[in-house]
DNA sequence: TCTGGCGTTGTATAA
DNA sequence: ATTATACAACGCCAG
C-alpha cells in the first residue's frame, strides 16, 4: 500500500442521482481521494434506443441539477461533471488524460446496463484503473435474494420475503457525506467519438435538431447538465419534478403524518385522486435514484414501531410496496433479459393475443430467436385501432380514457389506475398483448422501471404472479367505487366536464337533454382530430368482450404453455388453439381459405423481415464486438 | 404426496 | 349502508 499513488478517483453517478444513503459513494470517500470527480456519462443507448418522453427526460434534468448543487455546497471548486459522450469510448481516454487510479459506481440492474459495466470494468482493468461497486439500488441485493431463494427467481412477495429473511437485515442508511474533496483537473486533450444515433427512438419527440453530442462539455463548456434545448425536446408537460432535494422533502411530509404512514394500506387509496395523490408519488425518485429506497424503507419503519396498534403491516402497508419493488428486481435477476417479455421466459404463460411482438433474428443461435424486436404485428386491424385509442385516451370509456390522458400529460397515475387500463387492454377488453402496454407505460411513465414495469404487467394480465383472471377490472364499475362524482374524468376529459354524475361513466346512455346541456356530443371514434364538444363513442361493448375474454383465457390456461415452449417459438402453438376450439385469436389469422398456409406466411413474416442492424450495417455485423452497436467507430484523421 | 386455506387492490346481486 | 355470496375455479404454501 505505502508506495501506491494518492487515489484519484471518479464516481460514476448513473441510477443514483442522490448523496444520501448511497453505498458507492461511501467506498469511494472511504478511500480517502485526493482528487474526486462526479460525472456523469450520457449513454447513447438511453438517448437514442430507449423511447421515452419528454416528461422524463426532465425528471432526470431535473435530478442532475439539484444533486450538482448539492455537491457544489460541500465543495465550491466541484459540482456533477456531465459528460456528452458514451461511457464505452469515453472511459480509456478520460482515464489517461485525467490520471485515474480508482471508478466507483453503484452497480445496475438492467441487462443493458450490467453488459455496458463488464465493458467498462474491463476497459478499466487494461488501464490499470481500479474498480469499485456497491449495491444500493433495492432493499437487498437481488443476487444475494436469487441465491438464498434455492437460484430462482423469486415469484411470490413470500419468497421474497423468507429470503431476505435469510439474508438479514436491511442496511441502515448512511448519512449524505458532510464534505468532499476537490475535483481534478479535466483535460479534454482526446478524440471526441459521437455515437451513431440511428435509429433515433425519440425523434418524434424532438422539435429541433439534437445537439446531444456536439461537444464533451456542453455547450457552454463547464460540464452542465443538458437543457431539454440542447436535446432538442420541447417543453415538458408534467407538474411532477426531480431532484435528491424535494425527494427529501416529499419524504420527510410523508413521514411527519405518523398515521398516514403507519396506516397506509394500498388496496385502499384511490386511483381517482388527485391534488393531492393517494399514494407518496416517490416512484420515479427512486427510479432515478434521488432517493435511497432503504432510506424510504427505515423512515416508514421507524414510524411504524413507533406507532402501536393499528399499524399496517406488508404487504398492503407501504414498506409492503418496497417489497413488491424487491420481489420484481429479484424476479428479473433470476430469469435475466427473457424477464421483459413471453419469448424465452419459462416463468410466463403464452397467450395468443393480439399485436404480438416481431422477434428479433438471431444469427448466432439455432434455437430459433431468443428477444423481441421493438416491432409488432398488426395480426387484426380492429385490435390496431383498439391499442391506439387506449393510447390516446379516447376509448369511449371515460375512466380509461381520463387515466390514460393523465398519463400522458403528468407521466404518473395511480397504481390501481394502471391496473385497471392494463386489464383492459389485455384479458379485460381488448385481449392485446401485455408487451404493447408495456411499451406504452415505458414510454410514458416517469417511474419507469423495467423490472416492475414487466413484472406488474404479467401480473395484471394473469401471465405471471396472478393467476384469477375471473377477477375482472370494470371501466365503468371500478372507478364510481372509488370517484361517484367523476372528478378525474371531469379533470382530464374536458369534454364530459359538465355532464350529469349519473352519466359521466357511461355518456353513451345518456339521453339527448342530459348531452345538450352538458354540450357534448357521443359520436365518432376520436381519431384524427380533436372535435370540440364531441366525445367518442364506446369502442367497445365491455360485457361481451369481458365473456370474450375470460373463456379465450380459459383455453389458454388449459393449453398451458410458457413463453420459453419451443411451439411458440416455431408458430406451431397456433393449432392447439384451433383444435381447442379458441375463437378470439381468429383474429390473428389472415383471412383465408381452409389450407392454412396463408397463415403460416404471416407467422412466418418477421423471420423473413431483412436483418436490421442497430448501426444500419449489414455485412461487417458479425464482426462486432457486444458493446460496437452503441457507437460509431473512430472517424479515421477526423 | 395430498389437501384446504388463502392470496396487497373484481363485480353484481342480495340481504 | 355495510356485508355476504356466487361467479368459476389458479396455484402457492403449510400442515
Amino acid at each position: 500500500m505505502g508506495g501506491k499513488k494518492p487515489p484519484r478517483v471518479i464516481y460514476w453517478f448513473r441510477t443514483d442521482l442522490r448523496l444520501h444513503d448511497s453505498p458507492a459513494l461511501k467506498a469511494a470517500l472511504d478511500l480517502q481521494p485526493e482528487v474526486l470527480w462526479p460525472i456523469f456519462t450520457w449513454d447513447p443507448h438511453y438517448v437514442y434506443k430507449v423511447k421515452g418522453g419528454v416528461n422524463r427526460w426532465q425528471y432526470l434534468l431535473d435530478c442532475q441539477n439539484d444533486l450538482s448543487g448539492s455537491i457544489t455546497k460541500l465543495n465550491p471548486k466541484s459540482k456533477l461533471f456531465v459528460l456528452r459522450e458514451g461511457p464505452q469510448t469515453l472511459f480509456p481516454k478520460l482515464f489517461k488524460a485525467w490520471g485515474v487510479t480508482h471508478l466507483v459506481f453503484e452497480r445496475d440492474t438492467d441487462t443493458y446496463a450490467k453488459e455496458r459495466d463488464r465493458f467498462v470494468m474491463q476497459l478499466a482493468i487494461k488501464a490499470g484503473v481500479e474498480v469499485i461497486t456497491r449495491y444500493g439500488r433495492t432493499l437487498w441485493d437481488s443476487d444475494e435474494v436469487v441465491a438464498k431463494n434455492g437460484g430462482k427467481p423469486t415469484m411470490t412477495i413470500m419468497q421474497l420475503q423468507h429470503a431476505g429473511q435469510k439474508i438479514g437485515q436491511i442496511p441502515k442508511p448512511i448519512p449524505a457525506p458532510v464534505s468532499l474533496p476537490d475535483p481534478g483537473e479535466t483535460p479534454l486533450n482526446f478524440e471526441h467519438n459521437e455515437p451513431d444515433s440511428r435509429p433515433d427512438l425519440n425523434a418524434e419527440y424532438r422539435e429541433n435538431k439534437d445537439k446531444t453530442y456536439s461537444t464533451i462539455s456542453g455547450p457552454t463548456g463547464d460540464f452542465a447538465p443538458e437543457t431539454l434545448e440542447e436535446l432538442g425536446f420541447p417543453s415538458a408537460t408534467t407538474p411532477h419534478r426531480g431532484g435528491e432535494t424535494i425527494a427529501l422533502k416529499m419524504l420527510s411530509d410523508i413521514i411527519a403524518n405518523k398515521e398516514y404512514t403507519a396506516t397506509f394500506k394500498k388496496p385502499n387509496t384511490s386511483p381517482a385522486a388527485f391534488e393531492p395523490q393517494a399514494t407518496t408519488l416517490l416512484s420515479p425518485a427512486m427510479h432515478f435514484g434521488s432517493l435511497s429506497v432503504r432510506l424510504f424503507y427505515w423512515k416508514s419503519q421507524e414510524v411504524v414501531d413507533g406507532y402501536g396498534k393499528g399499524a399496517s403491516s406488508p404487504p398492503e402497508s407501504l414498506t409492503g410496496q418496497l417489497l413488491f419493488r424487491d420481489m420484481y428486481f429479484a424476479a428479473q435477476a433470476g430469469i435475466g433479459a427473457p424477464f421483459l417479455q413471453t419469448l424465452n421466459n419459462s416463468h410466463v404463460r403464452f397467450i395468443p393475443w393480439h399485436l404480438p411482438s416481431k422477434y428479433t433474428e438471431d444469427a448466432d443461435n439455432s434455437d430459433g430467436p431468443t428477444t423481441i424486436s421493438g416491432e409488432y404485428q398488426v395480426d387484426s386491424p380492429v385490435a390496431e385501432k383498439w391499442f391506439q385509442r387506449w393510447k390516446y385516451g379516447v376509448t369511449g370509456f371515460p375512466f380509461v380514457d381520463a387515466l390514460m390522458r393523465q398519463l400522458r400529460q403528468e407521466g404518473w397515475i395511480h397504481h390501481l389506475g394502471r391496473h385497471l387500463v392494463a386489464c383492459f387492454l389485455t384479458r379485460g377488453g381488448c385481449y392485446i398483448h401485455w408487451e404493447r402496454g408495456a411499451d406504452v407505460f415505458e414510454e410514458w411513465l416517469l417511474d419507469h422501471e423495467p423490472a416492475c414495469n414487466a413484472g406488474n404487467w404479467q401480473w395484471l394480465s394473469c401471465t405471471a404472479f396472478f393467476s384469477q383472471f375471473y377477477r375482472c377490472y370494470s371501466p365503468i364499475a371500478f372507478g364510481k367505487k372509488w370517484d361517484k362524482s367523476g372528478a378525474l374524468i371531469r379533470r382530464y376529459v374536458p369534454e364530459l366536464k359538465d355532464l350529469d354524475e349519473k352519466y359521466i361513466y357511461e355518456p353513451w346512455k345518456a339521453p339527448p337533454q342530459a348531452l345538450a346541456a352538458a354540450h357534448v356530443k357521443i359520436a365518432g371514434d376520436g381519431m384524427g382530430d380533436a372535435k370540440e364538444g364531441v366525445y367518442p363513442e364506446p369502442m367497445l361493448d365491455f360485457n361481451e368482450r369481458r365473456t370474450v375474454c375470460m373463456n379465450a383465457m380459459k383455453v389458454a390456461y388449459q393449453i398451458g404453455l410458457r413463453g420459453d415452449d419451443k411451439k411458440v417459438k416455431d408458430g406451431s402453438w397456433k393449432k392447439l388453439f384451433e383444435d381447442a376450439g379458441e375463437k378470439e385469436m381468429e383474429g390473428a389469422e389472415i383471412p383465408s381459405d381452409d389450407n392454412g398456409s396463408e397463415a403460416d406466411d404471416a407467422e412466418n413474416e418477421n423471420h423473413k423481415r431483412p436483418r436490421k442492424t442497430r448501426t444500419g450495417r449489414k455485412s461487417d455485423a458479425v464482426k462486432e464486438g457486444p458493446m460496437d452497436r452503441h457507437f460509431k467507430k473512430v472517424k479515421a484523421g477526423s
